[in-house]
RNA sequence: GGAGGCGUCGCCUAGUCCGGUUUAUGGCGCCCGCCUGCUAAGCGGGUUGAGGAUAAAACCUCUCGCGGGUUCAAAUCCCGCCGCCUCCGCCA
């Protein structure tokens, strides 16, 4: 939610902001007019409100006796209760339309995001060599098949297309990065955690994913609970209905947990191999930190995602997203995107968001300040590792003729010192 | 799944049976001030959050787990839900 009161002081603000995203400003004017209306209906319930109490307070200073002028005064009040309860269902139902209304506005783009859409992003910087072979390099697919370590045929077997086993050192992989993902974040500071992965209508609404993403979701059937496309979700939602002390932030958690996507707008979008599937494992950083500190902590945050980028010795470029494909919640986003050798271009590992107030507003999560007053806090969230993706990049970049892959030099002691990743003599 | 208990403004707690001058009691903690070589003690004051109004205040409304209901009036009575604890059953 963005903030009410930027709404109403600078509603032009907000309305430059939906253009950036190629957005109409619709539903600003909706906003604005709900709020009218709503301040209308609170004075008006306020007013019988108060004079019902100041009514209520002589009957009870006349005592239990019966008496004319007792009488006279329940009469009075009693008139003025269905006309409480009828300005209290006015209000309830202003606040409702007023509440939606703000609710459906994105988090205006920062002044430095890009305009446009998907195609007007800005390469901020582009990171090592493009791999060159000088045989024909296989796909993560082949050398999964080949090393033993990606099963997709009994993926799509047992659960459907976009889903995949990892088997043997695929599985030692996955955990080898996971590992070193949550290492990494340990060494910086973060509280590592484990999230579960169903959560309440709150939780997801609270993140911007049940708006435009909603498509997106998976939910179970006959019970109130969704799957989630990321722990980001769930630590959202962690502090909600709290009030943090601001000398304890920034509060930085590594959060694992499995992800789940229907992917329901990608029909037929790269569909081979394990890219884009309906279920991978992340560790993902989450961060809530001050306002003023959010934009310096973005930038941590893609340091962050870098070294670990750095680590797998991965080609990458990191781009800075327009603000046409932010994400509802998101004022800003940086994605790093490696090159993947078979299909010839950048593909996004990571992503790093800086979400403003917008998910704590929506959310109740606040800071106490110094001077003990109660302000806003933010919220950042950043990929460090996810499961299916980095593999993908691992495989493909430092394959090599006879299919067997190097593994970087700071991931061997995650996988008990292999240096080589062979392929197995026969693939079951 | 079954039975019982509990949920009050940071923490603890009074109030709930028997509805009303309740602007929710008191303690701890915290903040400001006084006093004091310093500290502690003592004394005085403040201390939930949200919203409305205002130039800013004074002020007003809501908030006793959440949502309904009864009533002129609900922390208090009734119904539903949620959470926590204890015991039992069942299954890892």
């Amino acid at each position: 939610m963005i903030d009410p009161r930027l709404l109403r002081d600078d509603p032009d603000r907000v309305r430059a902001a939906q253009a950036k995203r190629g957005l109409s400003s619709d539903v600003v004017d909706r906003a604005l007019a709900a709020d009218a209306a709503r301040r209308e209906a609170i004075g008006l319930f306020e007013a019988r409100r108060g004079e019902q109490k100041k009514l209520g307070k002589e009957i009870a200073g006349l005592g239990k006796a019966q008496g004319e002028e007792r009488t006279a005064l329940l009469a009075r009040t009693k008139t003025l209760a269905t006309e409480v309860k009828e300005a209290e269902a006015a209000q309830a139902a202003a606040e409702a339309e007023w509440r939606e209304a703000v609710l459906s506005i994105p988090n205006p783009a920062a002044d430095e995001a890009p305009a446009g859409g998907e195609e007007n992003f800005v390469v901020l910087e582009t990171v090592g060599t493009r791999p060159e072979f000088d045989f024909e390099p296989r796909d993560h697919v082949e050398l999964g098949r080949m090393l033993g370590a990606i099963d997709i045929e009994r993926g799509a077997k047992v659960s459907g297309s976009r889903f995949y086993f990892l088997t043997g050192i695929g599985a030692q992989l996955e955990f080898a990065l996971v590992n070193m993902a949550m290492d990494q974040a340990r060494n910086a500071g973060f509280t590592q955690m484990v999230a579960p992965s169903l959560v309440k209508p709150r939780a997801m609404e609270g993140t911007g994913f049940l708006g435009q993403a909603a498509d997106d979701v998976y939910r179970i059937e006959g019970q109130d609970l969704y799957l989630v496309g990321t722990s980001e979700v769930a630590m959202a939602a962690y502090h909600s209905d709290e009030i943090l002390d601001v000398a304890s932030l920034p509060l930085r958690y590594a959060a694992f947990s499995p992800c789940f996507r229907k992917e329901a707008g990608s029909h037929g979008k790269d569909t081979r191999g394990i890219f884009r599937v309906h279920w991978f494992d992340k560790v993902e950083m989450f961060v809530y930190t001050t306002l003023e500190e959010s934009y310096a902590e973005h930038q941590r945050l893609l340091a962050w995602e870098k070294e670990f980028m750095d680590k797998l010795e991965l080609h990458y470029r990191v781009i800075d997203v327009a603000a046409g494909d932010l994400g509802t919640s998101a004022q800003r986003k940086f994605d790093c995107e490696a090159w993947i050798a078979s299909q010839g271009r950048f593909r996004e590992l990571t992503s790093t968001s800086n979400c403003t107030d917008f998910q704590t507003r929506r959310l109740d999560t606040r800071g106490r300040l110094a001077d003990g007053s109660v302000g806003p806090v933010a919220t950042l969230n950043g990929t460090l590792s996810s499961t299916n993706r980095p593999i993908i990049a691992l495989l493909e970049t430092h394959q090599r003729a006879d299919g067997s892959v190097r593994v970087p030099a700071a991931l061997r002691p995650y996988l008990g010192g292999l240096e080589v990743i062979e392929p197995v003599a026969t693939v079951a």
